[in-house]
DNA sequence: ATAGTTATTGCAAGAACTTGCAATAAGGAT
DNA sequence: ATCCTTATTGCAAGTTCTTGCAATAACTAT
């Protein structure tokens, strides 16, 4: 499955474009497959796409986390990551080390439907980040 | 209960110093009682204190989130926001409208003890931020 | 009270992120 | 193929946030 064949049609759906630009971008992230700040996903894709500017990598990045193409999460500093959709999951990250692990989302599926019903909220959303103390860092 | 008196036992016992900055902030967000940006605490501290320079309130702002004095969180345009800590709580951030409800901790309470044994992570903090649809936008 | 130690601050410069607006180009229609 | 509409981009300027370093002031000890 090329970006192109997949991506295409999910903006279209939407009443959006197909651009260079996002293809590029897209194009990293999909081959990433981890968590990137903005700053390297730019770096990245000016590979494929030198004219690329910083200012459509953020609006970029904002409108892919809208359509659920892209998640946005904090790492350890609190700013702000970038990783494509996928499987669903969260993330614990160590508050002293910033080492982080991966939390399948099964495991927060109970919470979520206790959330909706207490709330009236639907669709509470993923990939949660939460904040503890690593194994090696409580023996310290 | 001042705030001297309330927070500078908490810093002294941790090494710190109490300066009139951080009592202009800390006063600031005691007071408020919500999320407030930086740019916000900055205005309002600068009243109490004018020399107060930005550099030092995200400096203060990160140091007392280390000590748990205040809590950082992320409003629903993805900024760093600070509130004072007290009871334990977090929060559902509609996804369209922005609208914000409280959660009480005692919801999220058993999947924490599951995350700590699953992970082996300790004391998973407290203050996380969810998204969804809340009653209202799922109607139109 | 005074002096000494060093955590904390302000300054200045830089990096990261945002925004308005005119130019461009994607997709639809002819 | 060509034109038309308007979503999208680049540019330039502005705002927010960060960092190194020298000056300051909080606390300790005398
Ligand atoms: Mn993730
Ligand atoms: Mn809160
Ligand atoms: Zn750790
Ligand atoms: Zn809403």
């Amino acid at each position: 499955m090329t970006c192109t064949s997949e991506y295409v049609p999910q903006l279209r759906a939407r009443g959006f474009r197909m651009t260079s630009q996002r293809l590029a971008i897209l194009h990293v992230l999909r081959h990433a497959g981890t968590h990137l700040s903005p700053s390297e996903i730019y770096r990245q894709a000016k590979r494929d796409y030198p004219g690329l500017t910083e200012p459509t990598v953020y609006r970029t990045l904002e409108l892919l986390s809208d359509i659920a193409l892209v998640r946005p999460s904090y790492n350890s500093s609190g700013h702000l990551t970038y990783e494509i959709a996928g499987n669903d999951h969260h993330h614990i990250i160590c508050k002293q080390c910033g080492s982080e692990i991966e939390v399948e989302h099964t495991l927060l599926e109970s919470l979520y439907r206790l959330l909706e019903t207490t709330s009236g909220y639907r669709s509470i959303g993923s990939h949660v980040t939460f904040f503890g103390v690593c194994p090696q860092c409580q023996t310290s």
